[in-house]
DNA sequence: TCTACAATACTGGCGGGTCGGTTTTGAGGA
DNA sequence: TCCTCAAAACCGACCCGCCAGTATTGTAGA
């Protein structure tokens, strides 16, 4: 008897995800998918249900992927809050450059694909951050009011610097200038928030649009 | 279909910005626009040459419109690197609360939707933030060593600020978390670059996957 | 009457999904 | 080790619904 293929999926999957970070959700064909992977067409549906399957399926797997890894590193031995969350960075900016084109991939459809499992995934990584930044203030090590914002931006510096960083940009480059954003940002210290207050007040107050 | 009303123009873009920010774009179908809208199908086409073409102008047109209100806030007087920053994040959150829709709608189709106006836009916007960063370095206010990476995530906040951050965030925290984020990630001082690069080391140091 | 536009019918092709025929695989018997 | 057979993978031509885009008609206002 026939059995299904591992390699076959992963190979089906990752012609998909090229294809997917290269063009929008809706302009790739799965004949393409299917021609490009070297399988007919009615294989992809012995592996993946529905063209929405499919694309669902390289994302969440990414993000299952990231912190399995993230939780398997922390996990090991006691760090600080600090520690902690330079190997989150670490680890993150290294999954982003094993997987360039994991972010163009994420674009590729828009929001509302239904299922919620993605979300909770992604909120998943989300608190990780946030516990971590909380440990943090706990400990003295850190003093963020908003662990939740910060939390919410790390990823998004990931993105912004994987889709539009320029080629040049190196990994450890990339881990150490983020690095020292959040850092800095998390800790407490100088730049009082009196001070941050009224410049900010400077800046915000005029005519509404 | 002679005289381009500039009002109805908006009103179709308004609707199908709401549209394209509710489902991706190949689930958003022109009657619906159309219908929503309160026009004839026909009309659309009167305005936009296509379905791509409507879609692009809305992104373009945002994009357009921050960059020019950012330009002319700050072009009015001279301001240090460190106030201009401040405007431009306040104005970034102001814009991104007055337009909550807009991350959502860049969402809704992929990359490469070909033209390059887009791009150009967004490297304006990312260029702006970057000259005032090497301005503030120059004059000592910062001592950021990437200034292009900052800038490069200064948006990206923003985008998961505005996506994924919950309801309650008002637009005043949003201001003040970004700029405390940034400026202190911008700014010299303590947290010494040894210090940091043998952390780092350390974080980062470890097997490949 | 004429203009402009909403409404709506129409069309063409495009692409997701299917289905029946074909090939591969591996288990079990000799 | 080899043969047999059935289960399931594999294939790709085809089907069919959908929707962008266009053409036609009806109507309200001037």
């Amino acid at each position: 008897m026939q059995r299904p293929d591992e390699k076959k999926r992963q190979l089906i999957a990752a012609t998909a995800a090229k294809l997917f970070a290269t063009r929008p959700f809706h302009k790739v064909k799965l004949d393409d998918v299917a021609a490009e992977a070297g399988v007919g067409k009615g294989t992809l549906y012995v592996y993946f249900k529905s063209k929405e399957d499919l694309y669902f399926w390289l994302i969440y797997d990414a993000f299952s992927q990231v912190i399995e890894q993230l939780e398997s590193q922390l996990g090991r031995g006691e760090l600080s809050a600090s520690q902690t969350l330079r190997r989150i960075i670490a680890e993150l900016v290294k999954f982003g450059f094993d997987n360039p084109q994991l972010f163009e991939l994420m674009r590729s459809a828009g929001p509302r694909i239904k299922d919620e499992r993605w979300e909770t995934k992604r909120k998943e990584l989300v608190t990780l951050i946030e516990k971590t930044i909380r440990r943090g203030n706990k400990s003295g090590e850190f003093d963020d009011p908003h662990p939740e914002i910060t939390a919410l931006c790390l990823p998004g510096f990931m993105r912004s610097v994987m889709l539009f960083g320029s080629r040049g940009l190196d990994e450890r480059t990339v881990v150490v200038q983020i690095t020292r954003l959040v850092e800095r940002g998390v800790c407490g210290g100088e730049g009082s928030d009196k001070n941050d207050k009224r410049n900010v007040a400077v800046a915000t107050g005029r005519n509404g649009r």
